[in-house]
DNA sequence: ATGGTAGCACGGCTA
């Protein structure tokens, strides 16, 4: 099963990049982040045409998940547990029932988390953008943490807004203050991996320069100036049927592209 | 310190 995580930011800005990618590629199972579109306005004929069943989780203008899948979609969930406050359309489930395994698929857009507000003491602002960001990234961990003790096979897929390690970036020092780099932001990934989640692609490739968005602006993508912020964690059972992973990094040149691209796991489920 | 680009939706925010 070819499962895959694309940042499309925009479904309506992203139908003719996107079709041409889905008719070649051909995904199993597809999550995707920054949708940009309210459930009603999403263009669903773009996957119902070609067999996938959908699954949405909008908000208008910004934000926004979704799940395409050409196997059975069982007990959909949207939302992140842990704050009935939060309003952000940034996460979603799934159980995909594959031949041999069934596995819930836990698609998620986590907060970029910029610009990074602190008091004087150094601390999150309350409120802030940056606070919001940990704290959902805790929400996250504790997701991980319930899916764990209850023994479900899991992936959680998307884009993090992490950059994990200095390697993860072209220009690592000039991330150093940014939400998406500043070590409490790598602190709390790392936190949720050390619960023992594994990180599909380093578990098959050292491979430098293994990025996933390059920014639209100061011809980041021709300098190759990019970051690897969007991941695929398995939880132990799914680590075991990795079969292989990568980056289909050619999309960014093409035409009209998102400014991320998409990562996939093949995995024998 | 700013600007550089893009999307949604049509003004300004988000990234």
């Amino acid at each position: 099963m070819k499962l895959v995580s694309f940042n499309i930011n925009g479904i309506k800005a992203r139908g003719p990049a996107l079709t041409r990618w889905l008719d070649s590629f051909q995904p199993d199972v597809l999550v995707m982040q920054e949708i940009k579109s309210v459930d009603d306005a999403f263009p669903r004929e773009i996957f119902e045409e070609r067999g996938y069943t959908l699954e949405t989780h909008g908000q208008k203008g910004f934000n926004g998940v979704a799940i395409a899948s050409l196997l059975p979609l069982r007990d959909v969930s949207r939302g992140l547990p842990g704050d009935d406050d939060d309003a952000q359309a940034r996460y979603m489930e799934a159980t995909v029932e594959g031949p041999q395994h069934n596995l819930r698929v836990c698609g998620l857009y986590l907060p970029n988390g910029n610009p990074v507000e602190l008091d004087e003491a150094g601390a999150p602002v309350a409120g802030g953008k940056y606070a919001y960001k940990l704290a959902w990234m805790e929400r996250l961990r504790a997701r991980a943490e319930a899916l764990l003790a209850a023994e479900t096979p899991f992936v959680m897929l998307g884009d993090y807004n992490i950059i994990p390690q200095a390697e993860d970036a072209a220009r690592p020092k000039a991330w150093e203050n940014d939400a998406l780099y500043r070590l409490p932001s790598r602190e709390a990934f790392r936190s949720i991996l050390n619960l023992g989640l594994t990180d599909a692609l380093r578990a098959r490739t050292q491979a430098p320069e293994s990025y996933t968005f390059w920014d639209y602006q100061a011809g980041a993508w021709d300098r190759n100036d990019g970051i690897r912020i969007d991941h695929i964690l398995l939880c132990p059972y799914a680590a075991d049927w990795l079969v292989e992973c990568g980056i289909d990094r050619a999309v960014r040149g093409e035409e009209k592209p998102s400014d991320h691209v998409p990562i996939w796991a093949e995995m024998g489920v």
